[in-house]
DNA sequence: TCATGGATTGACACCGGTGTCAACGTGCGT
DNA sequence: ACGCACGTTGACACCGGTGTCAATCCATGA
């Protein structure tokens, strides 16, 4: 078996197609291009050869020859999982049966040399593109630096980040309003609001969406009123604290994410009040949390996994062999989603 | 600027280093490569020029030449993004500092064609390894496909699947038997029990620690006390209420994962249940669900990070500048996490 | 009838590494 | 002084594609 036949069933190359088909390589490489200007007849030969022969170009020469890998990277320092692998999700579906590949790149935001490390990714790597998710997305020196490095990219955001040809975002701050105006329509006057980091565009966004639904109600909101977060779970318990020691204390807190607004529960159910007979709680994200929670939580939708398609199809569009959305969509709508943790305030 | 100088500062090549240092470029390729029979002097002179130019190797270059890709693929399709993305964060803790990329695959294990989508993943890219998670690491054929394409693999489970040199395990079983050797020891008399999906070696495995710990005790399972699961939410919302409308029903409950001991939280509060004084909980993976929900939940923690690690070690080891686990470390221990859901049983 | 030009196609170098094998210089035994 | 083995190095082809430019073919107009 060792010897004997020479290579048994090596893949075959675009040497094999050639000589198989009777014409140069270039031509073959011309057909699977799909370059202007071949005859009918030499296309047909070639693309029968490749069907008879099994033959897949070999995205190493590509990108040996091209200086270019034919792989999308996803950068991230997203502290949600769920969220990152929806985008993963939303990448691939856009990018199946297409001849890319995804690469994940977890990057460190805290580290003085992350641009370094992405740079040297970049370099080594030398992707297509690159789809870079918040809280990242917000740093104007990674568009910078893939703008110099010939690397396509596409900012993801809660608000426009960038001209539309580079960045893709949803609608949060109105679904925020929109959640609100529903707390205030309950009869929900005193509504509490826990704050994500600073810095964070997601953050102030979701903030805006707030004052904004308070403003147009003529509502007050006093700055005890507000609390500040960091996305994370803890953070979430106590600003909960914090909110639920205010006398008089809100009727109704919105929590700039899920795992903040689980947090806040905790903070309700240490104090002995009931959700949502004594208290209304809304959270932001829709993440496995917001569900397993009880009662449920009421919650924004991010459409994060059609982000992922609409951020791959804008940047590779033309790699790809259909598309969802037209090349001019930027947009996409975050919606509220109505669960168990929000009811009218209690009587006074 | 676009006339005049060379090429300004295109990306220096084995070329230039070869050049510089006054060698042929095969030389540079053996400082690279750390070849035997080199003499000092000619080896620091490379080394020199290396630094002198800031070179990098070009891994697409490399791949063309090898045949191989510098790069490990992580193939999986699990439910729970965390779990994944621990793994994800294990896996670049190890190859950090190589010159090794990790490539995210998932795959869908309900769809006939995903042996041929990996087989011409694995054909296309030409990975150095992979990294199979559970469920799909299960299934012997993926090994063998590895195998049979020269492709190193490593597969994570609960149990061993093959030998040594390919599996990495956590040890859940005994940590199952632990936490119900707690609950016995806390009283509790009637345990119900939540199955993971049929055909799952973990889910087995689970079952079989549970098992051990009652018949230790000399406790009887009653086959209706243990209810069928998947894994998700709502099947364990459906187990919950099956086995809490059972009478006399349990004190206490192990769902064989944290999503359906969620579940089973619902249905108890449906019933009015308190937690833990009228049913105690257990749940597996210490996922964030288990320390949102309240009262939070008393669970097994996998060491999923640690097992990314040693796994990637394992698997490639040999380019890896430093490793922490030794070569033929298999095991890894899962540790029970106790939390506010679990109390003696309710005196009768 | 022959020069002209556009449409097709191929020859060849190149991308940046690695494998093979021969060539070179050195120290050794005789 | 010579042949030899060994340690070290380089020349060259090759991996499988793509870019450049010239060669070929055919139809057209003078």
């Amino acid at each position: 078996m060792s010897s004997g036949s020479n290579q048994p069933n090596r893949k075959p190359t675009i040497n094999d197609v050639a000589s198989q088909a009777g014409v140069s390589k270039k031509t073959v490489s011309r057909v699977i291009n799909g370059s202007q200007g071949l005859s009918v007849t030499t296309r047909e030969r070639v693309e029968q050869a490749i069907l008879a022969l099994g033959y897949v170009p070999n995205p190493q020469a590509r990108a040996l020859a091209l200086g270019r890998n034919f792989a999308i990277v996803l950068l991230h320092d997203n502290p949600n999982a769920q969220t990152v692998q929806n985008f993963e999700r939303g990448i691939l579906d856009a990018i199946r049966h297409s001849e890319l590949a995804l690469m994940v790149r977890p990057v460190d935001r805290r580290s003085p040399a992350m641009l370094d490390d992405v740079a040297a990714f970049l370099q080594q790597q030398r992707p297509i593109g690159a789809i870079i998710l918040p809280p990242i997305s917000e740093r104007d020196e990674i568009g910078a630096l893939c703008r110099s490095m010939g690397v396509r990219f596409v900012r993801v955001g809660s608000a426009a980040l960038d001209d539309d040809d580079h960045s893709v975002t949803s609608t949060d701050r109105i679904a925020v309003t929109e959640a609100c105006r529903l707390l205030i329509a309950m009869g929900h006057r005193r509504i509490g609001f826990v704050r994500g980091p600073q810095g964070f565009r997601s953050a102030a966004e979701r903030e805006l969406g707030f004052h904004a639904a308070m403003e147009a109600a003529g509502l007050p909101v006093p700055p005890d009123y507000s609390a500040q977060g960091d996305y994370r779970f803890e953070s979430g318990r106590s600003a909960g604290r914090l909110l639920l020691s205010l006398d008089p204390r809100p009727t109704a807190i919105f929590a700039s994410n899920d795992e903040m607004a689980a947090g806040v529960m905790h903070a309700a159910f240490e104090r002995n009040l009931q959700i949502p007979r004594d208290l209304s709680l809304v959270g932001f994200d829709d993440s496995p949390t917001a569900t397993h929670v009880w009662p449920s939580l009421t919650t924004v939708r991010w459409p994060i996994r059609d982000m992922g398609v609409l951020a791959a199809e804008k940047l590779v569009g033309d790699f790809l062999p259909s598309r969802r959305f037209s090349s001019d969509f930027v947009h996409l709508p975050s919606e509220l989603v109505e669960r168990a943790s929000i009811a009218p305030p209690p009587v006074a």
